[in-house]
Parts: C-alpha cells; structure tokens; sequence
DNA sequence: TTAAATTTTTAGATTTGTCTAAATTTAATT
DNA sequence: AATTAAATTTAGACAAATCTAAAAATTTAA
C-alpha cells in the first residue's frame, strides 16, 4: 500500500501520540499536526477506510499493527536521514528536523537500506532515539545510571529512585524531571560529581549521590 | 520565491527542452511530461503570473532569466543527489534518476551546500552532466556526439542523455559509462548504425539513435 | 485560398487536502 | 436530571493539480 506525504504525516503523529496515551483524540492531534479538528477528522475517515486504523466516532482511535509498520517505516526513515545529516554533514542535531520532515518521505526502499549500511547500521539518532530496523523492530531502550554516562551524549531521564523530599526538590530547581533531556558535559573525576546541561536549560553541578539515583534512557 | 513540486518538475523540464529548441510548444512539454496539453496551459499560466515565463496564447513559451536561475536549482540538486547516491551508497548510475527525482525537491539551500561540500564539490554527475554551482554556473567541456566521431580515434565517454531506463542498461551491458574509452570501427552508412569497440572489451553495433545520445571527448 | 489537419486553449469536472461555521455527540457541573 | 461546556463531526467551500471534451487559433496542403 502506498501513503501520500500527507498521510505520511498523520499516520507518524498518531503513532508518537499512542505511544503516550494509548488511544488518541481528535483535538490532540490536530494541536500536534497543527491543523484543525476537521481536517483531521476527514483525514481519520480516509486511514480507515485504508484499514491501518481502529476509528470509532467520536470515541478516540489508534493505530492497528498495519498502520504501526507503517509509522515505524517513517520514523526510520526519518532517524536515519537525521543521523546522516549529523555524522556526514555536520549539521548541528537540534537543526537536522524540519530537515528529515522532508526526507523522511522519498520512497525508495533500496535508498534507505542503502543509507543504513552506508552509516554503519546506527541504533539511535542524534538525539538518541531508536532507529527501527527494516522489520520494525525497535531497539530496547536500556536504562542506564546518570554516575556511569559517557559525556555529551543527549539522554532522557526515565526515573528517580531514593526519593528523599529534598533531592527531588533539588532536581526540580535544577529542571530536571521524568522526561527531562539533559547530558553530562564533565565528570569530575576527584569527587565523582558531574556538570549537567539540561537542553534548553542552564548547566549544573550535581554529585556523586544524587547522579547515583537519576537513570536515564538513549530516546524519548 | 516558492515552488510546489510540481511547479519545479515544469521549470525543469521546460529548462532541458529550451536548451534544444529555444522556444517551447505546449504539446512537446506535455510529452515529456507524460501529461496532457490542457493541465501544461494551466500551469503556463501560472508560470506566467509568477513571472518566471515568456508565454504568450498560442506562440510558444520559454523561461526568463529568473526561471532559469530557477531551473538550474532544480538540476543543480538533481545532479548532486545522483552523485551521492553513485559515490557513496553504491547504486549503479542507471538506477539513479528516480530516485534523484524525488530528492531534488528537498528544499533546503544548507543541505545541498553542505551536501556539495561533503561529495567533494564534484563538477559532473554519474551520467557525465555538468552540475550547475550555487550561483548557476555551468561547467563546460567541450564534447563530440559519437554519432559524428571520426573512425579509429580513441575517445572517452564523457556523458550519456539519459533518456530512457533501456537504454542506459543496454549501454551498461556493452560496458559503456562515463569514463570508458572506446573507437568507432566502422560506420554503416545505409542506417548511422556504428561498430564499436570498448579498450579491453568486446567489440559491439549500436544504433544511429543510440549513438546520438552518446557524447565524448578526446583526452584523459 | 479555402478546407482539412494540427495545435492550443477554454470550459467544466474530479481528486486531495484543507478550511470555517454550524450541528451533533459526549462530558462536566450545577 | 438538566444545563452548560467541550469535543467531534458534518456540511459546504476553496485552492492546487489534473483530466476530458469541445471550441478556437494556427498551420498545412489540396
């Protein structure tokens, strides 16, 4: 079955928005399509009569493991052509999206299985999240220790255990949180205390005891 | 200024057929484009409004200078994405063009130039054209059609119009691509048809029309 | 130099994807 | 439970790009 770039689009949305909440709604997806409800209910008739999607109305819908393969095709294409630009280009990795937005849907298959050994069949993309691979499998997202990350690599901060009231208050000064982007610019080698730059946020110092209780993940 | 798709596909094909003819009928680019005269008046039209065309009711058409530069854009992406997919993921130079189709209307101006800078800064594309610079300049050389080669000189090919997929794989089967060198044996006179013989490979007949889409030059 | 043939354009329809505004359904609140 | 609010869908319109069929302009040729 073939997908315009338009469905392309929705389809690739829905599927970021099910990963979170399980069922999408119409109004979730027009804010993050930006576009409007209406349009996106016409375009939800149009997936379901191309049967990649479960689609009641008014009652929510999803993606069915059609549509999945579908959106992890895209999403491929999306992560590999974004570690391209990064590791061949030199493009900055908070510049490569609008980018790959417009990559992601030229259709080749033998292009993209091309791409990948051409960049050493990578498992993550610049910001760190999975790249698919030609079956729609997924790397596990393994959850490391913050105390054993390598520096300059962008990860995502999964959970915090040891929950003392005031740890968790120092993190949320620091603005780090579940889902918090960040990675460690230096390790302090004498004390084991790391200099963090939380993305879009100031840098910090944490020690040794608190990174001991943050993990984090490589992805969203 | 902005152009859909489709708009480039009619620059650019407008573009190649000018460089032939200097003026344009609707008929000739409707062919080319495997479309009907009626949907290239409404884009002349267009065209026209966005003022990028010479166009008037029943005379013909051609591009101005801005369309030009405009054309030369579209071919200058076109030829490096040949390149990059011959040079660096592997493809054979026939299998190319689609998908540099597709490539070519990617729209941003920091790709390609860090694209270009990435290929080496390559001045002709797999099939041996000129790959226009950033400012729309064109390299030249200076080249023979083998149609009209003298007998028993040694000559590189230099490039190949790729007009159709068949006979670019036709010309692969004799071993004749960018860079090969060969001499004419024999010219049949009663039909143009020419003997071939490719250094280091067997002699082969190709074709007056096919010879006419051959072009080479002395040297390297 | 008319008539026929060819080329080109117009008129009107279709598809895709979008929108606004109004109607409908579901959820929340008094 | 009734009313209000929110979410969703329908109805109808629009722009882009295409098409068919018919009309108009141009070219060719009898």
């Amino acid at each position: 079955m073939n997908f315009t770039t338009s469905e392309e689009n929705y389809i690739k949305s829905i599927y970021h928005l099910q990963q979170e909440t399980g069922m999408v709604n119409t109004n979730s997806l027009a804010t993050e399509m930006n576009t409007r409800a209406a349009s996106v209910t016409d375009m939800l008739k149009k997936l379901k009569t191309k049967k990649i999607l479960q689609y009641e109305r008014y009652k929510g819908f999803k993606l069915n493991e059609t549509g999945k393969k579908v959106a992890l095709g895209v999403v491929r294409r999306h992560r590999l052509w974004e570690y391209f630009l990064v590791a061949k280009l030199g493009f900055e990795w908070d510049k490569v999206h609008p980018i790959a937005e417009e990559l992601e849907h030229v259709s080749s298959d033998e292009l993209i299985k091309r791409l990948e050994r051409f960049l050493g069949n990578p498992s993550f993309d610049p910001h760190g999240d999975p790249i698919p691979d030609s079956n729609g499998k997924v790397p596990v997202i393994k959850q490391l220790n913050l105390a054993a990350l390598p520096v300059n690599q962008i990860v995502t901060v999964s959970s915090v255990s040891n929950q003392s009231q005031q740890m968790l208050e120092m993190l949320k000064h620091y603005h780090i949180g579940i889902g918090t982007k960040l990675s460690v610019v230096k390790r302090f080698e004498f004390d084991g205390s790391l200099e963090i730059k939380v993305v879009k946020k100031a840098a910090c110092i944490i020690s040794d005891q608190v990174a001991k209780n943050v993990f984090v993940h490589y992805g969203k």
